[in-house]
RNA sequence: GGCCCCGUAGCUCAGCUGGAUAGAGCAACAGCCUUCUAAGCUGUGGGUCGUGGGUUCGAAUCCCGCCGGGGUCACCA
């Protein structure tokens, strides 16, 4: 790497002629402003102590010793502290010959035997998937992804919270209205029939509170003393005991909901390797909670009741077992988490939940480690930003939900309506218009989601999500597509790539000028070596994405690659250069752009058409 | 009220471990399709980086106070 060659060298020219020995971390190193001529630059300011000169002097005699030093650097220029360090055009070059065709290119090999574990979407079965799923789904997949990257043996897992109150309330509300609805007799996607009854007990309860409010009790009184709360709460009982009817009913809704959820994963591409359900993993719960108990870790309150006690740790007590002996959220994350530690014993675990949520992992890290497990260091909470309306925040009860499978049908319509109007699918087979309407709505919606920061709360505006022009992945998509179309016409100009070599020639003979009697053969543009520099930072950017679990700067890079491309492409026609090496050259940078772009959206879980 | 997060152009967002004149897109306006795909490109206008202090040669970035917005403090998940 060029970075370390010009850090080491620095510190060099820091002992030799200063005499002094400094850490890496005094040299301020950058990649040079676009709008400035230079590669990289160091900022001399902090060593001006130990040079007692001033930064030009300074700038001027670290400048000749990394000339004189690295054969790759051209020249350099001094700008107040500023030492910009220009490289030799064979450097960018030869990279370009070295790794436009490389696979791995970027990619780290899998290293871990240790394997991190991904936890996302983990959906309720009682309700559809809407936006806020969608959110989540898209960031855990391509958290995945560039994990992946980052040489990290991954484990993509669905806890799918299958039991609990929530769950039963849905089956009172079908036992007591469903009269054997199914999906089929119902045409209806089996998650949003459930959803349906699940809306409809909360109607119902809305109803009875209200109504023994009006005979006198005080609301919380009345929320907790409505008959169908009481039922709802009577099925936990018998769930939790195994009643067959009960478990029964169970099985035969959750089987609708995981079908309707599999369909709706299918369309918006995310996958896990591995599956799991609360159902099976709260005992385990259970049994830690009970254990605690016995150590006198935790404690039992009169109504048999089990509590942890964070009062030391600055926070309040926290119900673990409820007094009917059935469990509590934290206690199924309690026992989920161990489960996965005896089993998998990961590196690391990371949970990909909302920001409401931060309250929650903090309690459940401090209960593991008071309950013994030392690994609850191991657990990262990624939080992100809740997903808000332009008109608000989503609210089930006032209508205001984007469904998940909704909004995608509906970018789907756009993409189609659109690229219609554009005439790009005149000569599309079915199959293949039908592909691309679905890669470039999907593409939209995804790239929109992601290339925001995952902590804050984003806006999702459908009217600008949409729009298919500017900082969007069909923008991305379209570039990619320009670029697949170039390099077939080039092919069909007699123009090939792979005869060009992995190292072309050409790349040989650039030399400084006083020692070549030629003068180089090519010469590349500003736009080509700018592209070239980003291309060239492709791996550090996927280390910093995975360093920081951020898709939203993988994002931000596809973005700035291809609108570089773009500039390039409209001010530099390949096919019309005189010169063949010179073209040759274009192509592979062409070549190269649109692989690291492929491989970026693909980080993302976007696909990439070869055209649009 | 305690704790956590956010505040950058009219709108949506970038801004890497503090560095040079704070950047894109959308919207507005003016240009570019006998030229490799115009879902594109070029240009113009638009900012006291919420605010007041502090640290520093240097602060959108780090620290403290305040203001504004959101979240959370359930025997819901």
């Amino acid at each position: 790497m060029i970075e370390q060659l010009l850090l080491e060298k620095t510190r060099e020219a820091v002992r030799v002629i200063y005499g002094q020995e400094i850490s890496a971390e005094l040299i301020g190193f950058e990649k040079t402003k676009k709008e400035i001529e230079g590669d990289f630059t160091i900022v001399v300011f902090p060593l001006l102590r130990i040079s007692r000169k001033s930064p030009e002097a300074t700038a001027h005699d670290l400048g000749e010793y990394l000339k004189t030093n690295i054969d790759w650097i051209r020249e350099y220029i001094i700008i107040k502290g500023f030492l910009n360090i220009t490289l030799k055009e064979s450097f960018w070059l030869e990279f370009l010959g070295g790794n436009w065709n490389e696979p791995d290119y970027g990619l780290q090999q899998t290293r871990d035997e240790q394997p991190v574990i991904v936890e996302y979407s983990s959906p309720n079965t009682n309700k559809p998937l809407h936006l806020g799923h969608i959110r989540n789904n898209l960031l855990g997949f391509s958290l995945g992804k560039i994990l992946e990257a980052n040489g990290f043996r991954v484990i993509k897992v669905n806890l799918v919270n299958d039991r609990g109150i929530h769950i039963c309330k849905s089956m009172l509300a079908y036992m007591k209205w469903g009269n054997g609805e199914t999906p089929e007799s119902s045409g209806m996607k089996g998650d949003h029939l459930v959803g349906k009854y699940y809306v409809l007990f909360d109607k119902q309860y809305k109803e009875q509170v209200r109504a023994l409010k009006e005979s006198g009790l005080q609301e919380d009184e009345a929320e907790k003393q409505a008959p169908l709360l009481m039922e709802a709460q009577e099925i936990l009982r018998k769930w939790e005991a195994r009643n067959q009817e009960t478990f029964d009913l169970w099985r035969m809704m959750n089987g609708w909901v995981y079908k309707g959820f599999d369909e709706t994963y299918n369309h918006l591409g995310v996958r896990f390797d591995l599956v799991q359900h609360e159902s099976s993993t709260y005992l385990s719960g259970k049994d830690l909670v009970m254990k605690g108990l016995e150590q006198g870790l935790l404690n039992q309150k009169d109504d048999g009741s089990i509590w942890a006690d964070l009062k030391d740790e600055g926070l309040d007590e926290k119900v673990l077992l409820r007094a009917d002996g059935t469990s509590v959220y934290m206690t199924q994350d309690l026992g989920t988490a161990q489960l996965r530690y005896n089993e998998l014993n990961p590196l690391k675990m990371i949970y990909v939940v909302g920001n409401e949520q931060i309250y929650h992992f903090d309690v459940l890290k401090i209960i593991l480690k008071k309950l013994g497990c030392e690994w609850s260091d191991r657990i990262f909470h990624l939080s992100y930003g809740m997903v808000e309306l332009p008109h608000g925040k989503m609210k089930s009860r006032e209508g205001t939900v984007v469904d998940a499978d909704d909004l995608m049908e509906e970018m789907y319509q756009t993409a189609e309506k659109t690229t219609r109007e554009l005439g790009k699918v005149n000569e599309f087979s079915d199959d293949e218009a039908t592909n691309l309407f679905s890669m470039i709505g999907l593409g939209a919606l995804k790239y929109f989601i992601l290339k925001v920061d995952p902590k804050k709360n984003m806006l999702f505006d459908p009217a600008e999500s949409i729009d298919f022009t500017g900082n969007t992945g069909p923008f991305i998509q379209y570039t990619y597509a320009r670029i697949q179309s170039l390099l077939r016409k080039a092919e069909s100009a007699g123009l090939s790539l792979q005869a060009t070599g992995p190292v072309p020639r050409v790349f040989e003979t650039e030399r400084p000028a006083a020692r070549s009697p030629q003068p180089a053969v090519i010469s590349l543009k500003p736009v080509e070596t700018s592209i070239l520099k980003m291309l060239y930072a492709f791996p550090q950017t996927i280390r910093q994405a995975g360093a920081e679990y951020s898709p939203a700067r993988i994002a931000n890079y596809a973005y700035e690659l291809a609108k570089e491309y773009n500039t390039f492409y409209q001010e530099i026609p390949v096919l019309k250069e005189e010169n063949r090496k010179m073209a040759e050259t274009r192509l592979l940078i062409s070549a190269f752009t649109g692989e690291v772009i492929k491989r970026s959206m693909s980080l993302l879980g976007i696909e990439v058409p070869s055209r649009m």
